[in-house]
DNA sequence: CATTAATAATAGTAATACTATCAATCGCCA
DNA sequence: TGGCGATTGATAGTATTACTATTATTAATG
């Protein structure tokens, strides 16, 4: 069980390392509240900083700007999903099983803190849902993408990919479809959340609203592979 | 042909009607080519208003601040989409048909000027693709949607709902197989052109990537009604 | 021609997004 | 124990952003 060995960040998303420090680890956990409550245009550092008794200077020294701590904290959780999956799917062998399984993970909210970590998963997951698109909607992403930072959300898409392929081998779109159902699970829960007649969730009392449109959409679009 | 007409705007969006006069028509057509060439994070009002030979607080009399202008413009958009599916759709009965055009509509460039507006096509579509998540993805959300801001978002989603549910009646969730595939199509674009590695559209070849794959998508998760 | 409305010009404020400097602290090695 | 280096805190400062306010011009209307 080596999660913390096997979250590598990419070194250019920060300036130094927060996890090597107890700062850092203040910055990253903080934030991820502050981000929740605030919204992210409304974060700043300087708020950050008086959070945790701290200065801007400090939170400056670990990461460029508020963009780049937020790519930091998403990365934390693809690769989090990453390690989710393979701890949930490992003995697993029906390719429906493994989607189904896939489809609760990526709609339902993540579980309490298995001692692993200590943030707080009520803000993390409100910040996927409300703020991860913005990580690559910049004209940055160039940039950013050089530097390797959306790695853990392509091997996440990829390995959910597998998965599409592996019950449907035909299918020509399983990375797209991948991509496409893990925004779409955001998506429709902040739509169901805030402005509900854009889903078949009105009144958003169904809590599960987004796995069952998911799974719909998914089962329908892929044909199950012939058994040899 | 009344488009002008029907392109009503919630006024919670501005505070002066930029069609109402010279000045607020240079602020909205600017305004999208700048969002386009910089990117929204990096569009100001200052920018905007040495580029049009005007000042700030010119533009400040039509706008709050350039996050409803942004709404102004998608609003713009949304309207415009519908204006469009309605034109394209009057003489055509089967669902499947509309279906169709439907799904070319949302994948493909926007129609270059037909005389009706001066807006750079090129530019809005570029927009839309890259920015108007952010226009829903805000803390004020609750607000803006109280104002009606979102109303030709939901109109539109419910337009092409409703042409689901025509082609497949049985189908449960109409409304949120239409913003999926609205919000798909952008992401879809955007990824094949700056991640492709999420898309199964690689090195970016293919012109009409999205549209294929929404297109996939929609025939296999709908069932045909029966025909009576 | 006078009145009004809109805009330009200018100035100013508070907050944001940083950067720089230097002193205080802490762990560690000699 | 004393000193070295690295980290942080404290403080200050700059440029830009996101506005608001005031007054002078100009244009449009009646």
């Amino acid at each position: 069980m080596d999660f913390q060995l096997n979250f590598r960040v990419s070194p250019s998303i920060f300036i130094k390392d927060p996890e090597s420090s107890e700062v850092g680890k203040q910055i990253v956990k903080h934030s991820i509240d502050m981000i929740h409550g605030l919204g992210f245009e409304q974060f700043t550092f300087k708020k950050l900083a008086a959070e945790i008794n701290s200065t801007e200077a400090t939170i400056y020294r670990y990461f460029e700007n508020k963009h780049r701590l937020l790519l930091y904290i998403l990365n934390w959780y693809w690769s989090y999903m990453e390690f989710l999956l393979m701890l949930r799917l490992q003995n697993v062998s029906s390719p429906e099983d493994r989607l189904h399984i896939i489809i609760d993970i990526l709609t339902q909210d993540l579980p309490e803190s298995s001692g692993l970590t200590d943030y707080d998963k009520k803000s993390l997951n409100a910040i996927v849902i409300a703020e991860s698109s913005k990580v690559y909607l910049t004209k940055e992403v160039g940039e950013i993408n050089k530097g390797q930072a959306f790695k853990p959300y392509k091997d996440l898409c990829a390995m959910i990919a597998k998965v599409i392929s592996d019950y449907d081998p035909d299918y020509k779109y399983p990375k797209s479809l991948s991509s496409t159902i893990i925004e779409a699970a955001h998506q429709q829960q902040y739509f169901s959340m805030n402005l509900p007649r854009l889903t078949d969730n009105e009144e958003n009392k169904n809590k599960n609203f987004a796995g069952q449109f998911i799974r719909d959409l998914v089962f329908k679009t892929l044909n199950r592979a012939a058994i040899r």
